[in-house]
DNA sequence: TGCGTTCTGTACTAACTGGCATATAATGTG
DNA sequence: CACATTATATGCCAGTTAGTACAGAACGCA
């Protein structure tokens, strides 16, 4: 992966690894998030000293951001996974939830939700950049789905009278939901039912579907 | 409203209202979130001094804790003034929802969705109270759908078939995600889309109904 | 070996943080 | 009026905050 070995800096070397470093310091901000974590935390976080911190990724507020970005491409590509196989809806977006769910159930100190959820919608008023990532999220998600809800009624799943939008719109919703329901401390079957009951309700719209779900 | 005109106190009159100041102390968390509002904030807001503050609400958490109730107490009473009239399913969603956005697009510094979502959401992995009280309020809301539902369902509203919990999980989602979008600064325009898309998708479901909604 | 370069470690700063001690102002009571 | 009572106003505190200056350490290169 690294695009050249011969290519070594000169000075010093790191002591860190920039990518591990970066998922670190979201962990904090994940946990307590943006104005809650202080730059010893970050410190602690990463084994990474101030100025090493200031050097590598700006201040507090470049570095949250970067944070930010990381996620999101992340998220997008186990978005994109799940939503690009041609599978039927209904396992698609169960599997879908599923692995949301396994995100948004890990860390150290509980359930965490969706970053995006947990730390920067406290942010995104007082603070432009950071509400500009969000709306691109909400943007993205929207669309992943509603273009996965169209290739479905093209092929059938859904029945004719199915909107593509609205469905997403539900189907994004029903993420949000998850990550919040998570961070309230909420147990992982009591989500999964959740998300099972959003899917039965999703797939079973917009009129009789042209061919029945396999095995039925 | 004041219970007894002349059970006044003794001393020095108050030159602040309590429901007033936690109000305003509520709108200072309610932009910047726990961890981002200093006590000078909320001093300013309120117009009330650190010690006056201190007497009148206990240090930041105890206030901090005090207007999530109010808070609560607040969309407690709204919800259930739209679910508890009798009317039609449909008007009835719509209409809550037009309240709920109602509450998330004021604010003077712009649109701030869910109080909840907004500053309890980043607070509830690290302090247990407020998780606590995120947790409880997450399923207030959705008892008074589940009932609403039920009641629907009974009256024919709803197809056979439909499933309350199920509606109400999707329902108090919708919620959710009109939150995050306002904070993300969405209009209202698109807001409302959303919620009417929502509104279809649950009216429709469960099978054919006893009965066509009115006028149809 | 000496030198330029890049990173790390320590220590510092000025501002801000939550919280409180103390003094004073405004009321009712005797 | 003096006094108890309840509030406000000023100013202080020790701890923490984000950010940085500076010295030294670890490398490549000559």
């Amino acid at each position: 992966m690294v695009q050249n070995e011969e290519a070594r800096p000169r000075g010093r070397p790191r002591e860190y690894d920039p990518e591990v470093a970066l998922q670190q310091a979201m962990d904090a901000f994940w946990d307590t998030g943006f104005s809650g974590t202080s730059l010893d935390d970050l410190s602690t976080r990463t084994g990474m000293n101030r100025p090493s911190l200031y050097a590598a990724f700006g201040d507090k507020q470049a570095l949250y951001l970067k944070t930010l970005e990381a996620y999101l491409a992340g998220r997008r590509k186990d978005v994109a996974a799940a939503l690009a196989a041609g599978r039927p809806l209904r396992e698609t977006l169960r599997e879908l939830y599923e692995t949301v769910l396994d995100r948004f159930l890990e860390g150290d100190r509980g359930a965490r939700g969706c970053y995006l959820v947990g730390t920067a919608a406290t942010e995104a008023v007082d603070n432009p950049e950071v509400r500009e990532a969000l709306a691109r999220s909400l943007r993205e998600l929207d669309g992943g789905f509603r273009e996965a809800f169209s290739r479905a009624k093209a092929r059938g799943e859904l029945g004719p009278e199915a909107d593509p939008e609205a469905l997403a719109t539900v189907a994004s919703a029903i993420v949000y939901t998850l990550a919040l329901r998570a961070r309230a401390g909420q147990p992982r079957a009591a989500l999964r039912k959740v998300a099972d009951s959003a899917v039965q309700l999703i797939c079973s719209s917009g009129g009789p579907t042209r061919k029945r779900r396999r095995g039925r």
